[in-house]
DNA sequence: AACACTTTCATGCACATGCATTGAATGCAA
DNA sequence: TTGCATTCAATGCATGTGCATGAAAGTGTT
């Protein structure tokens, strides 16, 4: 296993750069195969994208996470889920806002640093988590391979 | 290391399931960091996408593969190209009429089945291949993990 | 031949995403 | 205080993608 490439690693390694392009390759198909589905699925039986989805994913394990009532139950800062999601910022931002106007998830201003946005969950949010993560982890289970 | 999952390993396994999660979240990061990546160095140094690249990538690989000149140099049948790549019809569809107005595949009618459509290479097409797979390894290299 | 069905690729449309920018709030320094 | 850079989230814009459809060509049945 080539730990890491020196920068000018182009020709000396053809046979170990063979085996990254063919595990890359792999991961493509799985990603394209598995999102595909998650996405169709999770969209059909509960009315979210997978995007949203993860979303709800990262709150309720915050939730759960953390026991202290910090500000509300489940709050999450923006910027930290930009950081802990593959999504960029302004997915993120759109994804929320799709979020909430759903219902699911609730904005609200932090009054410590009025520039902060902070993210929780509401009832039906929640809700639509708890019915939707079997599904989602059954559709992994079926196509992950 | 869960080498692979029963097909039926849905209820059974909770812990198991956790680790499927993981490991899905795991390639969430991965992809989106590496094609991210690989999207951007692309398009600045050899101005194309990561999609093209892969299409440009399969072409090559399929004119090495078979040295008879079956019809031009490395035709693929737009339809076998689908199915061995992770872009749906639709976009492989736009992604080679993108290529082809940058001059680098050619689409030409099959006199046996004229519904089907074959991409060969041009010879910029190879050209900017042979230029782009070098970085393509190197991103890969560097961003893998 | 005539008809229905399938296959193959292209395209209109809706939508999610990334990039770049904007606007607001904050922090720091003079 | 004023001034300037930084951080944070939202948004205009361009673009790539999927779904559903359409058109053309092939296949099969009567």
């Amino acid at each position: 296993m080539p730990t890491r490439a020196t920068s000018k690693a182009t020709k000396a390694s053809s046979a170990a750069a063979g085996a990254v392009v063919d595990e890359w390759r792999t991961l493509l198909d799985r990603h394209a195969k598995v999102s595909c589905a998650l996405e169709k699925t999770l969209q059909n039986e509960h009315g979210i994208g997978l995007s949203e989805f993860e979303i709800l994913d990262r709150l309720v394990d915050a939730t759960d996470a953390s026991a202290d009532s910090s500000t509300d139950q489940g709050s999450y800062r923006m910027s930290d889920l930009t950081s802990d999601i593959y999504l960029s910022q302004s997915a993120l931002s759109r994804a929320v806002a799709r979020l909430e106007s759903d219902g699911l998830v609730h904005r609200s201003m932090c009054t410590d640093d009025r520039r902060a946005i902070f993210v929780c969950l509401t009832d039906a949010g929640r809700k639509v988590h708890a019915e939707a993560k079997p599904t989602h982890r059954e559709v992994l289970g079926e196509t992950w391979e």
